[in-house]
DNA sequence: AAAAATCTGTTGTTATAACAACGAAAGGGT
DNA sequence: ACCCTTTCGTTGTTATAACAACAGATTTTT
């Protein structure tokens, strides 16, 4: 994926690009599957942008229940939040559940008043702006999503949102059974259950992670 | 409250901040207790900063189920991740739990390239990018505090955050008990009665909205 | 191709949250 | 002080989600 295709980027130049690669000292890295990428806790001054492979950002609570707050696809960015808010403990985990390569940059100086030793530092923290605003929105999702009392409330709602994205009633969910489960906060086997009840009604039909959405 | 000690207009001088708000075509609206502010599905151009009062961010299913995400109160803003995002409605609704007077404020040119009729707009901009993560880290709290299956889980998540921001074990929690249940997706009678249980086996002492962890 | 590991679907049991209904307490207005 | 409204706590019943255990399917490894 181009850099300047990236929602971070809009409005770059790859030149552009490169000058504020060095400018805000970014290093890549690559995390095998299942590896951890930030862990909860950690203070934290970079912001991670995925250039490959998939990330998912999780908590754990105290029993080991782990819940999926979302997941990072390639040009998409994390703890963001976190690069904003100097001194702020992570409060969730990134974790990376394929062979993923990220790369970091330190944005600190785009939030203090700006030195601009060079020029496009505005215009990455329009940008900036723009991808919080998203997160945020993710998030509001991902309650709206969980805010049924039932589990097939709850399905029915994320089924709802992806098909609305994917511009079709028949899409591909990015989640297994298990995360699918701790995305939406439902014991899995009972999701699983209550998966096959809504095939026997008639709402949807699915085969592993290709879900047809009936009406 | 003054302007100035809003986290959004830090770093501007009382005067700057007139300019910016003749600038930015702003006005002020009051709202009665109840009353809605902003409705879900509703495309706007403007955020909104609680004044006095209190506002309430919520959704409401098919079902009339209602979910608390969070709250505003005086000195905050809310409303600015679908400002950010133009064209994108509200997937929430704002509204009064009390008399609330709201100052509402179109940032658009922030957004855009700065034409700089006003030279704080750049000033503006990232104190916007630190309220965004601030609210996407209160969504992320507000994941957390419902990621516990239990109704007890939940209660003493949310408690505990309490008890850490306030600095003590006894603090004042900002809903009733309905709003609570609503915050924390659970029944309202359910949770009355779990919170009896747990004053009863000790953990917490509770009257009305103080409330009392004991360790 | 066989073996191992992971993932998925199913069942039955148990725990617990939702729901409905009601009386008591607190708050607001006249 | 009184009434009226809202909020809060309690109880009992019912629905449903969690949990545990396992077999079949799928994918990965060797």
């Amino acid at each position: 994926m181009k850099l300047s295709d990236m929602q971070l980027f809009r409005g770059l130049e790859e030149d552009d690009i490169s000058s504020l690669l060095s400018c805000l000292n970014s290093v890549k890295r690559n995390y095998k599957k299942g590896e951890v990428i930030l862990s909860e806790g950690s203070i934290i001054e970079n912001i991670g942008i995925v250039l490959s492979g998939m990330a998912m950002i999780s908590c754990n609570d105290i029993w080991g229940n782990t819940s999926i707050l979302g997941s990072v696809a390639p040009g998409s960015v994390f703890a963001e939040v976190y690069a904003c808010i100097p001194g702020q403990p992570m409060l969730v985990t990134v974790s990376a559940v394929e062979n993923t390569s990220v790369l970091f940059m330190n944005v600190g100086r785009v939030l203090t008043t700006c030195t601009n030793a060079c020029p496009f530092h505005t215009n990455l923290a329009r940008n900036l702006l723009t991808v919080c605003a998203h997160k945020s929105l993710q998030l509001s999702q991902r309650i709206l999503h969980t805010s049924s009392k039932s589990i097939r409330g709850r399905l029915m709602s994320y089924f709802s949102e992806c098909a609305k994205h994917a511009g079709s009633n028949s899409f591909l969910i990015p989640y297994n059974r298990q995360q699918l489960a701790d995305y939406l906060n439902v014991d899995r086997s009972t999701m699983c259950n209550e998966l096959s009840k809504m095939q026997k009604d008639g709402m949807i039909e699915y085969k592993r992670n290709r879900i047809l959405l009936k009406d």
